[in-house]
DNA sequence: TCAAAAAATGGACAATCGTCCATCAAAATC
DNA sequence: GATTTTGATGGACGATTGTCCATTTTTTGA
């Protein structure tokens, strides 16, 4: 059994990313310092240095906890869809637009490590949609749908599709950011949804972006 | 006539700004301090406070002078296209791709005010591409690709093929961010394409996507 | 119950931050 | 050429940064 030393300890460490993703929603990066994370953790000075080694590594921890974070939604979404590869492409735009993935925290926190990407290999890491797990989830979709279509440079639609799907879902999160009242969700999906369409016709129809169960499902937090 | 004095001054605040810029783009903005400008700069330490009141109003100003220098560009490069909306649009898309305006710099620069831009409005402003000229340059073009096609509801097909087309060019920013190396522009500018090509087959084609003519110009310095 | 071990505290510390001003240099005006 | 005007200099300044450790508090194991 886990004793309670062990048990404070994990809390404590988890008050401190959870510190840090809290002051760069709200207050940014630069202003994200060792004082503002310890006031908002309501934990001691040393702390960082204790469970982190530093700022920097506390600042890395936060920026993977938030990507696993988004990557564990994504997921637990995607097992309420049916094994079609169309339900499971839809089910990802879907939920990589919901309001539970993207909102003012989410997108406030994914841009402000971006920020960082260039010039920290290790925030880089996490900041990634290509390498990551989601691409991979996309492409194994696409590559389904490809097959039993039958075209002509099977590999290369699916890779484009993935490409092209992936860049317009980051466009839509640019979209939010900057104007996150007027953002519209139905219109992004709706947009998402014409890329489809175009690469597969008899896969995906415009109909589906207002499919209502599945609009459901995505809005829903998985547990 | 403008005297040696004036000359020089305003020398002087674009060696600052240039400096930020430079500092920005190899640094980050979390090491742009005032010390690393200024020897980037090669003034001395009061300038700062002298032409701009403050660290803060430089930055900014920075921000402003790359956010004009993108739409120069591409406004630069609009000129060289022909009159038919289908040019001009394929005549963006090809210019935010290319090596001119798509390159490291100009991206680390880029991403580094937009993970500041959602605490500091100012940047916000500068780091927009939904508000700004480039949206009303593309939307105007299908405006006009809309109305000779003559179909259903061409406010919404124009507005939605305009979110679109930012959406994934943005998209293809950020991979370049994150995958410098690896990028591909002809990818990314044959995917754009594929969006174009379901949105008006008549008057786009996957085989525009490789015109030699029209990237040429793109890939051109137009000044 | 009492050492031993581990975790948490909070202040000392040097380094760095951005601001600002007394001083200096040079161009403009007479 | 003398005087005024204005831009430029660079160091002083207090505030804040992140690191680290001597000390205290708490849990663990005998």
């Amino acid at each position: 059994m886990t004793g309670k030393r062990e048990q404070n300890r994990e809390q404590n460490r988890l008050a401190l990313i959870e510190a840090v993703l809290e002051s760069v929603a709200e207050k940014g990066i630069s202003e994200t310092s060792v004082s503002e994370i310890i006031q908002r953790a309501g934990l001691s000075r040393g702390m960082i240095h204790l469970h982190f080694g530093g700022k920097d590594n506390l600042v890395h921890a936060a920026a993977r906890h938030s990507s696993e974070e988004y990557y564990d939604g994504i997921e637990a979404l995607l097992q309420t869809a049916g094994d079609s590869p169309q339900e499971r492409v839809e089910m990802i735009v879907r939920g990589d637009l919901s309001e539970r993935v993207l909102n003012r925290r989410n997108v406030s926190i994914w841009y402000a490590f971006r920020g960082e990407a260039r010039n920290r290999t290790v925030i880089a890491e996490y900041s990634d949609t290509r390498d990551g797990r989601l691409r991979n989830m996309i492409h194994n979709a696409f590559v389904r749908i490809v097959r039993e279509a039958g075209c002509e440079d099977a590999a290369g639609v699916a890779r484009d599709a993935t490409h092209g799907t992936l860049a317009m879902l980051e466009g839509m999160w640019t979209d939010f950011l900057l104007h996150p009242d007027r953002f519209d969700r139905e219109e992004a999906v709706r947009i998402v949804f014409r890329f489809l369409t175009a690469m597969f016709p008899v896969h995906f129809s415009l109909a589906g972006a207002v499919r209502p169960e599945l609009a459901e499902r995505a809005a829903e937090r998985p547990l």
